[in-house]
DNA sequence: AGCACGCCGACT
DNA sequence: GTCGGCGTGCTC
């Protein structure tokens, strides 16, 4: 018996350049030889069991035990050839990488189903029992069509092109979508569908399996790692031709992809906010092109980058502007100054609600803060309880009967005295969703009320409930958060009513105005889509032009007076942006390192036309007892500069050990 | 990043 | 007395 031993190069995920080298043995000649691709197991360090990607083998000569002064080790197990990475996946895996400044071996968990820490539980979420839309033919609008010709062209062709369609809410997108998609399959194409989050994926899900059936799945971190598995295994088999889910979906191992819907595209929930933040719309185009297939983004409020691509001609620009069963509804907008709650009910919204109740239809109302109280407050000389470790108002909640920080785990109880002058007067002050529902309980006392929003939807497929229950008419007012903007169908509400239409306008964020707009519209959305619908707006700022925008459904009069701003600003999506975020327990090395940083950005990107911005504190200057400070660089870096901006934050925590750095590329918020 | 080793505070 | 908090050092 003859063993032949190589030596491999692997790449592994951790935050060091360049590759390890190990010993693979391979026993006789029943097990598998190791190749470029294959997916390993290997010790590292203290940890057992790491997996990495093998990039290279050499022979080795078996006496070797030593290479660059590390003892070699073995290879533990080579996994099944299923789990390779390799053709398209391999590409996009080196262009992320590449073009986040990541050593290779630190995207290889976004393609691998059993993520760290993802115990099995047991998934007992019922299957939503939505109105299922009959799954007979459904004749498509002349607008519709078109958009189906054009893609379906596309995937004849074999040929790489993106749509962008802009579609007013109701508009039948998703139509579209399954219709493009049944073509690719009638090419033996495949496809992937994703969608800004997991609590949208059943309903889809359910949508798309009612018209191609069990070649269709579901990939999200919700799943058991088994199941995952299982998924990923079939699809690289084969078996599967459609696989829908968030964006950890857009990895699938399709062969054969003609298709990348990206649904509601101007979703910041596309970015992840961890490393690798990477941007599942953007890796779409590029896992497109490699495919040549076709990528369509949807959604009835473009990102402004998206827009901007289009007009330029990098995507085909299309556009659905009439609603499907009906018309956009009308919105009111209704000034509340000289009024003083901002979580109140303006006569003419009791009024509408009162009407809709009688006429057996359903309500939304959006109020985007949770809790009951935003604050408490003094009466009497104004201080604010705040969190110890955050320097951030306190919330006040009704259950649990504390006081509680958003931003940290800390709590506490409600003081009956201020804690600065011995004021009685230390009450709850502002608004939250638990206390409109409270006010809403005694104005209504008839309605079933049901509310959406991080603290009803703790528990497991509490969201999926709610929505279950609306959908099904169980209920005849949802309020909640911006939890309830959120692509849903509910065919039953013709009256959505938004609070404080300005809430998120104050905002200190590049994006807070496309995010209001796109919030507003979106919510607005909801209302009539059969039938008449209706909308509120209460606002205090009521000539504000995104209000104006939003309350009129007109896209381009937001554009036209966002994109001036943009400009000027030299924000995206003209420039782009790369955050550099510094964070320590003490502000002073927290603060030399951030200027030390700044200074060396100044002198080598500034001749690059790239302007260097701070460092300044972050929004939220101290979370979790650590300060925060962040530079922001406006500019294009090529990938070279990319990789000098991240070794550069390398050699800057070898110097400053006790500071954390996060380097953003095209961050979806500068907050 | 992730994991173990190390050295100081409040618990049976 | 030890359980465990997280600082710090290393990884083919």
């Amino acid at each position: 018996m003859i063993s032949i031993v190589k030596l491999v190069q692997v790449a592994l995920p951790v935050p060091l350049e360049g590759n390890f080298s190990y010993r693979y043995i391979q026993e006789n000649d029943s097990s598998r030889p190791v190749s470029e691709g294959d997916l390993v197991e290997v010790p590292f360090g203290r940890r057992k069991k790491v997996l990495g990607l093998v990039v290279s083998i050499e022979d080795l000569d078996p006496e070797t035990k030593k290479i660059d002064g590390f003892v070699l080790r073995n290879v533990a197990r080579v996994l099944e050839s299923e789990y390779r990475l390799e053709g398209d996946r391999l590409q996009l895996a080196q262009w992320i990488s590449s073009y986040y400044a990541l050593p290779l071996g630190q995207v290889i968990p976004l393609f691998h189903p059993p993520k760290p820490g993802t115990r099995a539980r047991k998934s007992k979420v019922k299957p939503p029992e939505y109105p299922v839309v009959d799954s007979g033919d459904i004749s498509l609008t002349h607008a519709q069509q078109k958009v189906v010709t054009q893609a379906s062209q596309w995937v004849e062709e074999e040929k790489f092109g993106s749509i962008l369609l802009h579609g007013v809410t109701g508009s039948g997108k998703t139509e579209v979508y399954l219709t493009i998609i049944e073509k690719a399959l009638e090419q033996g194409r495949d496809a992937l569908f994703l969608l800004p989050e997991i609590a949208l994926t059943p309903q889809t899900l359910t949508r798309i399996r009612s018209r191609f059936g069990d070649q269709v799945e579901a990939i999200h971190s919700g799943m058991s790692a088994g199941q995952r598995c299982r998924v990923h295994e079939a699809a690289a088999r084969g078996d599967i031709r459609v696989v829908v889910g968030p964006r950890s979906a857009l990895f699938a191992p399709l062969k054969n992809i003609g298709v990348i819907v990206v649904d509601e595209e101007h979703e910041n929930s596309y970015k992840q906010d961890e490393t690798p933040r990477y941007h599942a719309r953007h890796a779409a185009l590029v896992r497109g092109k490699h495919n040549q297939a076709t990528v369509v983004l949807g959604s009835a409020t473009p990102d402004l980058e998206s827009m901007h691509n289009a007009v330029k001609g990098r995507y085909c620009l299309m556009s659905l502007t009439q609603r499907m069963g009906g018309v956009l509804p009308h919105v009111e907008v209704v000034d509340m100054r000289g009024t003083s709650q901002p979580d109140g009910l303006s006569p003419a919204l009791r009024e509408a609600i009162d009407e809709t109740l009688e006429a057996k239809k359903q309500v939304i109302l959006f109020y985007n803060r949770r809790g009951f109280a935003r604050t408490w407050q003094c009466r009497d000389c104004g201080e604010i309880i705040e969190c110890p470790n955050c320097d951030i108002a306190l919330t006040y909640h009704l259950r649990p009967r504390r006081l509680l920080c958003h931003y940290c785990d800390y709590s506490q109880n409600v003081p009956d005295q201020c804690s600065a002058c011995n004021s009685e007067e230390f009450l709850p002050s502002g608004g939250g969703t638990e206390k409109v529902e409270l006010n809403l309980n005694s104005l209504f006392p008839d309605a079933r009320i049901l509310r959406l929003d991080h603290d009803t939807t703790r528990r497991r497929g509490s969201h999926q409930k709610i929505l279950t229950s609306v959908a099904n008419k169980e209920a005849d007012i949802l309020i909640g958060t911006q939890m309830v903007a959120k692509g849903h169908h509910f065919p039953g509400v013709s009256l959505v009513g938004v609070l404080s239409a300005d809430h998120g306008l104050g905002l200190p964020d590049f994006r807070a105005s496309e995010r209001s707009f796109q919030l507003l519209t979106q919510v607005a959305g909801r209302s009539g889509r059969t039938g008449a619908g209706r909308v509120i707006f209460q606002t205090y700022q009521p000539e504000h032009p995104v209000i104006l925008a939003a309350a009129k459904h007109d896209y381009t009069a937001f554009l036209e007076t966002e994109l001036p701003v943009r400009k000027a600003l030299n924000y995206p999506p003209y420039r782009k942006l790369v955050r550099l975020g510094l964070i320590g327990p003490k502000l002073g090395t927290v603060q030399e390192a951030a200027d030390q940083l700044a200074n060396a950005m100044r002198q080598n990107l500034s001749p690059l036309d790239v302007q260097v911005m701070g460092p300044a504190p972050a929004v939220f200057p101290r979370l979790n007892d650590r300060f925060r400070l962040q530079i922001i660089l406006k500019g294009t870096l090529d990938s070279r500069s990319r990789q000098w901006v991240k070794e550069c934050l390398f050699s800057l925590q070898e110097a400053y050990r006790k500071v954390d750095t996060i380097l953003d590329f095209d961050p979806v918020s500068i907050f």
